[in-house]
RNA sequence: GGCGCAGUAGCCAAGUGGUAAGGCAUAGGUCUGCAACACCUUGAUCCACCGGUUCAAAUCCGGUCUGCGCCUCCA
């Protein structure tokens, strides 16, 4: 398996720190309103990524946190006039409605940086000890400089950093030693939730506590690191620094960043009008459909938000849960149990698929050609499959699309609902009216049944039905 | 100013030296009492432009143009 890791610019084959085990540690959002597509982006990607370890029988430690302390969340919380921590629960409740409907699986934990104070207390101590932070009027900050290695993960030296920089002159920016220094603990103003410390009653900075959660859950060395790419700098470069200096040891081994989601090839924001949420996009698409368009192109690739591009991913989706709508409905009326020599001499062909499709994922979680092995695969079916197969052939193609899509987090096996007794009862009339050629009464009893919001489809292997 | 990414059919998107995956849309066809659904078939002599390296380049090198990101809270 190759990886594509910030850190050398490369893909690299991933080795383990623990034989069969993967840690890894994806930064989560500030919970401050209702997540964004542009938030579901790294959720949805790195919950393949860890779908896809499992799949090749890791047991991975997933930990993304909830960043519940933060400027946005007390603005918001003094706009409603209600507390910061009121509104960090309540959103965290909708992101993790949000996140189960786009079929993102809880981590193994979900830290919460106000739950995890006293190890940031701890760790900040610890910096401060090795001279590598400073307390300046309550407000700590790490010594950039002091760690040597400060810009390898986002390939930039110091010096450019301060001779390229055009806002170095903001507020408190001339009790620091230096500009590129960063804040580890700053005091509470008038009315903010604080803890108590040794420097001033304050909260953390936002960089720390990242650092703390993964030591804390997952060790001071992990496999792998993600987020989103604006994240490299600095966020990740701080704790690079932070936990490298307190640690001792290399902090990830891999970094991994998605890139971006544009909504008309512009960033999101909220002043340009093309600002979604989640939950918007809910209520006019499955999220099954937005989880198919993030993994339609590659995660390092900026991917470009739009609703002629998610009908698209609608339509596409369908064609994969058409085929295996049939596939099941073939087992149902398929008669021989075994697979026949002809069978046989086809199955292999379904191995290829599966081979191509790991490679695919092999090679740095390639999903957009992951999922065309899936269709080459769907394409197999729809040739293939007829009443005439055996159930061991069919089944075995239906599980391998079942499989293989469920590992991209695509529930592509519809639970069947029960008709209505009285609905399967219309239907059989129907079918007697046709066999007597009473194509009059059929069609009213299709009509009838259209208002109730049931569609007939008469097809070769009989009559089917869906929802409007 | 510094650092970096991208430009492949109408649209989306894989492919990083060996002669262009896949999806959507379009068009033809099969199925059907009709319709709808579904399925099958169908598309780039060519990969922004110019020059170079090579037996061979979308893929490597140099340059140009265009778009974008980071350097500041941000997924």
């Amino acid at each position: 398996m190759k990886i594509y890791n910030t850190l050398s610019k490369r893909k690299e084959e991933f080795i383990p720190l623990e034989e069969g085990k993967v840690k890894m540690y994806v930064c989560g959002p500030t919970v401050y309103n209702f997540i964004h597509i542009g938030n579901a982006r790294p959720m949805i990607v790195f919950d393949t990524v860890r779908r896809y370890f499992e799949y090749k029988g890791y047991d991975v430690n997933y930990v993304s946190n909830f960043t519940d302390i933060d400027d946005k969340i007390i603005k918001k919380a003094i706009e409603e006039g209600v507390s910061a921590d009121m509104i960090s629960k309540r959103y965290i409740e909708e992101c993790k409605k949000d996140m189960a409907a786009m079929n993102v699986k809880p981590a193994t934990k979900h830290p919460l940086a106000t739950e995890e104070v006293c190890g940031m207390l701890e760790m900040i101590g610890d910096l401060i000890e090795k001279g590598y932070a400073y307390n300046k009027n309550g407000t700590v900050y790490f010594r950039t400089r002091k760690f040597q290695p400060y810009g390898k993960l986002s390939h930039k030296n110091l010096d450019d950093l301060q001779s390229g920089g055009r806002s170095l002159l903001v507020t408190g920016e001339d009790e620091k030693e230096d500009p590129l220094d960063f804040v580890l603990w700053k005091p509470k103003k008038e009315g903010e939730p604080a803890w108590e410390s040794e420097w001033s009653d304050g909260r953390p900075g936002w960089h720390i506590e990242c650092s703390v959660m993964s030591k804390k859950y997952l060790g001071e060395q992990i496999d792998i690191h993600a987020g989103g790419e604006d994240l490299v700098f600095p966020h990740h470069e701080n704790e690079i620094a932070q936990s490298e200096a307190a640690n001792g040891k290399e902090f990830a081994k891999y970094w991994m960043h998605n890139a971006f989601l544009n909504i008309d090839n512009r960033k999101m924001s909220k002043s340009l009008g093309n600002f979604h949420t989640v939950r918007e996009i809910s209520e006019q698409y499955d999220l099954q459909v937005l989880r198919f368009f993030m993994l339609s192109a590659h995660y390092r690739s900026p991917l470009n938000f739009s609703g002629e591009l998610m009908e698209a991913s609608a339509n596409a989706l369908t064609r994969i849960t058409t085929a295996v709508d049939n596939l099941k409905h073939l087992l149902g009326v398929a008669e021989a149990e075994t697979m026949t020599t002809e069978e046989l001499g086809l199955a292999p062909k379904i191995e290829e698929y599966i081979n191509s499709y790991e490679a695919a994922m092999d090679d740095d979680f390639n999903t957009a050609d992951a999922i065309s092995s899936i269709f080459e695969l769907v394409k197999y079916a729809n040739t293939t499959a007829t009443p005439e197969r055996s159930k061991e052939y069919l089944k075995k193609v239906f599980d391998t699309i079942v499989k293989l899509s469920d590992v991209l987090g695509l529930i592509v096996n519809k639970e069947e609902e029960l008709l209505a007794a009285d609905i399967e009862k219309l239907i059989e009339d129907r079918q007697m009216a046709r066999k007597e050629k009473n194509f009059k009464r059929a069609d009213e009893i299709r009509d009838e049944l259209l208002e109730k919001g049931i569609i007939l489809e008469d097809t070769r292997e009989g009559v089917k039905w869906k929802k409007a």
